[in-house]
This record gives C-alpha cells, sequence and structure tokens, in this order.
DNA sequence: TTTTAAATAATAATAATTCTTATTTAGGAA
DNA sequence: TTCCTAAATAAGAATTATTATTATTTAAAA
C-alpha cells in the first residue's frame, strides 16, 4: 500500500490523514512483527524526529478503534498491535520474544465451525483466535511453516 | 484442595510453605476468575491485613515459574493469573472483562492433531491455546456451554 | 532449640501508559 | 487561494503498573 493509498484507507473512516498517521500507518504494514508502541516508535524517529512518543500511543489505539489495526498480546505482557485484518493466527516464540502470523483458512473454518456446532449461551462470539506458543530451535533462522 | 493439601503440593516444588503462599494459592484455587494481581490483593487483604503488595506479584510470579500456576493475558493488556493447569482454553468477554474457562478435549485434540501434521520447520511447539473473544448478551447471567 | 537461607514488608525506583494544555494543522467553507 | 475551526499533536506532568532494595521475620533443617 503506498502514501495515496494509505491516506484514502484513513479517509474512509472518518479520520484525517496527518503526517503523523501516514507514518505510523505505513509502518505498521511494512513491519509485519506486531510491533509495541517503542519499536514503532523508534523505527520512525530517524525520518520523523519531532514525532512523540504520545502521539504513537494515541494515534495506534485510534487506528484500533477505527478497526484498522488491532491489539495481540502476549503471556509476557507487552502490547504489540498488527495491521493484518485478514483472519489469521499467531505463533509466538517465547525465546526470541517473536509473534508470527500462522495463515491456514483450513484450520479456522475447522474451529470456527466447531464452535458455532457447539453453543454458547448468552454469549455472542466475534473472534476466534489461536495462539501456538514455543521456541525457536535456532533462533538465528526463520521458522517456516510447511 | 484443603490447606494441607497445599502446604503439600508447595513443598513437592521445593517452595517454603509460607502463610502468603498459602492464602495466595488458595485464593486462585477459590476464585476461578483468572483474577490481576490486584484482584487478588483485594481478596485476602482482610483476612491478612499485613500482606504486601510486592509479596502478591512476587508469589504469582513463583508460582509461574514452579509451574503451578500460568498466566493468562487479554487483548486489554491486563495481566491475569489461572491454577486451572489442565488443558483448556479461554472465553473472553470484552463487555465483562471475565475470562471464562473452556474445556472441550475433542476440540483440543482436533487441533493440536492438526497442528502437529503441519510440521513448522525450526519451532518447537509447546502449548496451543485457543481464545474465543466475543460479549455476554446479558451481563447480569452467566455464560453457559452446552 | 538453634541456625540460617529464604521470604516478606515497606518503601523507593523504574517502566508503561494516560492526561493536560498550548500550539499546530487538515480540510472544508468562503 | 485564503480563512476558519475542529481536531490532532508536542511536550511534559501525572498516574498506574511493576520491579528492586533492604532491614526484619520466618520456615524448616540440623
Ligand atoms: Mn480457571
Ligand atoms: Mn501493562
Ligand atoms: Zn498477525
Ligand atoms: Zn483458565
Amino acid at each position: 500500500m503506498d502514501f495515496e493509498a494509505i491516506k484514502a484507507h484513513l479517509a474512509k473512516k472518518g479520520l484525517k490523514a496527518t503526517h503523523q498517521r501516514l507514518v505510523v500507518l505505513q509502518c505498521l504494514l511494512m513491519l509485519k512483527n506486531h510491533p509495541s508502541v517503542e519499536q514503532v516508535y523508534e523505527k520512525i524517529r530517524p525520518g520523523n524526529p519531532t514525532i512523540s512518543l504520545g502521539t504513537i500511543y494515541k494515534t495506534l489505539e485510534t487506528f484500533v478503534e477505527a478497526g484498522i489495526v488491532q491489539r495481540v498480546s502476549t503471556k509476557e505482557g507487552a502490547m504489540k498491535y498488527d495491521a493484518n485484518l485478514s483472519r489469521h493466527d499467531h505463533i509466538y516464540s517465547t525465546n526470541t520474544q517473536e509473534i508470527i502470523d500462522f495463515e491456514d483458512e483450513e484450520l479456522s473454518k475447522i474451529v470456527e465451525n466447531y464452535i458455532n456446532k457447539k453453543r454458547i449461551g448468552n454469549f455472542k462470539v466475534n473472534d476466534i483466535r489461536i495462539q501456538i506458543e514455543g521456541e525457536k530451535i535456532n533462533p538465528e533462522k526463520d521458522i517456516d511453516i510447511i
């Protein structure tokens, strides 16, 4: 997504296309690592030295409310953000603190169908998320899903 | 689990059975709500007015390290603790901030088998967790799984 | 009973997040 | 294009969450 497309994306949600919002969203789309607020800040700072950390916090929460970004949390507590809104799950590597997308339509469908069949009374299901936790064997190398 | 059983449980893990640890663990076993540190503190305080908040933090982390309690997190960020170590999943109600256990051996097996079949290279899976997010329809009433 | 390593209480320090307010700015109106 | 205004930002203060420090207490082993 280029700058103009991002601008249109924001406009569609009724959000002013400020420079700060453009760079934060571009950063999130680029880094697919599910970065923390601090990580977005550090990434953006060199090219935008006057941007404020508070603005990053505010901007990311604005995006969450507008539904163009989602929060992802791990057992380690730090809050992370994800611009990938397609229905997907996460692999969390405890030794490297990485979060990696795990996309598997078939699995999603299986679980979704199973839970819908099950019927949970007095509750409306909005989202089902699978978290696969474990550790990278060689922290230098990438995880690859076969 | 009564006080003596909890005492034995701690001893088995090589942890001193201090009064503070006994009441914190008993509290977690009793409240199955996946309470936060603050909630454990408030629950315990009336009967133990000299207990320190720092001790609750320390104690819960000690339990996590010893493997007798696990952390549970939600997208809202607050850290919660769970003494239920059986393989189970969670229903998270966003409007009431409640976490409820969802126990379904069959579903667990299906997902586990699927992921094991899939093979994730350079990664050792330790745990698979499903989080069902949504909202209570009537916040006063309980969620019931059929 | 005595000893001692480990745990706790109290409090200080640090880290994470939110709030406040003066200033700036995007985008619509003129 | 220029003007206007509501909304957004920067800077810093305040709040909240968590961790660290240290003197005192205590569980449990000798
Ligand atoms: Mn539970
Ligand atoms: Mn936090
Ligand atoms: Zn993701
Ligand atoms: Zn649970």
